[in-house]
DNA sequence: ATGACGGATCTAATCCGA
């Protein structure tokens, strides 16, 4: 049976409910998992999200900042939250659901984007960004039957396909080396399969986000893909098809960032 | 190197994003 799991950095999910509503509408992913909701959890539009057949939703959010949210077609289990770095944010939901016979438990992430300098000692957001990631090596093995997908906006950039400029991002937060290392490290040591990349050779460039500040995203297309898939191995031989949806970039009052689409085949 | 834009918030100016 077909599996579709999409996730999106929304950047207000109030402010950008219809845009929202027209990518599920689209594109009908069994599971869309959402970061930056920007709302606390009794604000989360969860009506227009059951219309619409996702009657199942897990939200973490808090006022002003963050949040991350999972809706979906099927029934939802197990939601949990970690408090990464123990700062009281609200940066990941996990969930658990079953397709087609398979149980898969689902890491949907926000990961702290790190502010402007890569210095632990000058920028404190650094900091935190390194150790939510130090605590995300600590993230879930399979077991017993459950096979994990993780997901979100990782806000790193590893590959140097990932980015506009390899050279001139260098020194930038999102792709420095400490940060790709350490990305790879996560991935590897978990045992993670970058789903994305299992699709699309790294051959290819590709980008998931676009600032706002440039005066034409699309001719500028300094972009960079801060918004990943990942999965258990055992779900490589499942997965039929990524597409990361470059046009919403375009849409009317657009989030920075692009949904990006794993398509699977279940037995 | 800087600043460009756009969100939420005690709706004005400030903090935040990456």
């Amino acid at each position: 049976m077909p599996f579709k799991i999409a996730t999106w950095n929304i950047n207000s999910v109030r402010l950008r409910i219809g845009l929202v509503e027209r990518f599920l509408d689209e594109h009908q992913p069994d599971v869309l998992c959402l970061q930056e909701i920007k709302c606390q959890n009794d604000q989360f539009p969860a009506k227009n999200f059951k219309k619409l057949g996702y009657e199942h939703m897990a939200v973490h959010g808090q006022k002003g900042y963050h949040g991350v949210a999972t809706v979906s077609k099927r029934p939802l289990s197990e939601s949990y939250s970690k408090d990464y770095v123990a700062m009281g944010d609200t940066r990941h939901i996990s969930t658990q659901l079953e397709a087609g016979g398979r149980k898969l438990q689902i890491h949907n992430f926000y990961v702290p984007a790190g502010g402007d300098e890569a210095d632990i000692v000058k920028n404190p957001k650094f900091d935190h960004k390194l150790k939510f990631l130090n605590e995300m090596l600590e993230l879930p093995h399979d077991h017993s039957g459950v096979e994990n997908i993780l997901v979100g906006d990782l806000n790193i950039a590893p590959h140097e396909n990932d980015v506009w400029s390899h050279k001139k991002l260098l020194k930038v937060v999102s792709h420095t080396p400490i940060e790709t290392e350490f990305l790879d490290r996560i991935r590897d040591e978990g045992g993670w399969s970058d789903l994305v990349r299992q699709k699309i050779s790294t051959d290819e460039i590709i980008y998931s986000w676009w600032s706002y500040r440039a005066k034409d995203w699309d001719a500028a297309d300094k972009g960079r893909r801060l918004d990943h898939i990942w999965g258990s191995p055992s779900l490589n031989e499942n997965l039929t098809n990524i597409s990361i949806l470059r046009e919403a970039r375009g849409w009317e009052k657009p989030s920075d960032h692009v949904p990006v689409i794993a398509e699977f085949d279940l037995d």
